[in-house]
DNA sequence: TTCGTTGCAAACATTTTGCAGTTTC
DNA sequence: GAAACTGCAAAATGTTTGCAACGAA
């Protein structure tokens, strides 16, 4: 049996949260955004929402910065820059989006490969800027 | 003032651990494994040594899979495979490591940057032939 | 003797989960 | 009214840390 999903105003502003913003958020990101509006919003609720997005791909991974995982609206692939002096999540937008080197490593590894991820660190212009790195 | 390094059998059967296999291992995989030979080893101790070694360069994070992070005691710049059956971490040694692409991204985005990570995502060999995914 | 290292256990931070009440259809 | 959704708080998980004892130089 598939699970019917019925209408949720929470869950449409996670997903609007999630997707406004050019931030990578965190799980208590969008919390502490959506708190003012939604003053009784759980945080277990953002947790249960971003899970079913991730999996269903409305929304999708960047991978896990300081112990928290951070999240993407973007669903299109492309790369991403994190910068070790804050924690700032970017895009790369510069870079072509290779997605011949999929089927390279199948070839070369036999297994079957769904996607990949290119992530650069560093430090970016801001912290750059501020100090000396 | 810096710290002097002493000597200690603990840190380095743990480094030793972590360089002699090919699994990509977490704090526990090390500590589970050395705790035949140590029984008096801590968990403590391991992510301790861990954590140094990352600092210095001994030991690389390839990131966080399922929640725990797998580490590389290989530190030269190659890519990987992260199975969504069995959660295995490969080597991806068919691929040629572009460090060009490092310069690139600061030419395009204005940020300094240190390394990139490029991680496939899929099913394993192992996997594949286990069950129709 | 000095000071880095360790075991232990408590503390921490993030994420998951069980349950009873609420909302959607 | 059935089934999905939520708040709440407790639990689970992985990692960090304070402190007294231990070990290397």
């Amino acid at each position: 049996m598939e699970r019917v999903e019925k209408y949720s105003r929470k869950r449409e502003a996670i997903l609007n949260a999630i997707r406004s913003t050019a931030t990578h958020p965190t799980a208590d990101w969008v919390y502490q955004k959506l708190k003012k509006e939604y003053p009784d919003l759980s945080l277990g609720t953002v947790y249960r929402n971003i899970s079913r997005f991730k999996e269903d791909g409305r929304v999708v991974s960047v991978g896990v910065v300081g112990g928290q995982e951070r999240l993407d609206g973007v669903t299109e692939p492309h790369a991403h820059f994190i910068c070790r002096g804050c924690g700032a999540v970017l895009d790369v937008p510069t870079l072509p989006h290779d997605l011949a080197i999929d089927c390279e490593v199948e070839r070369g590894c036999a297994v079957k490969v769904d996607y990949h991820h290119l992530t650069f660190y560093g430090v970016c212009e801001h912290c750059l800027k501020k100090q000396h790195i």
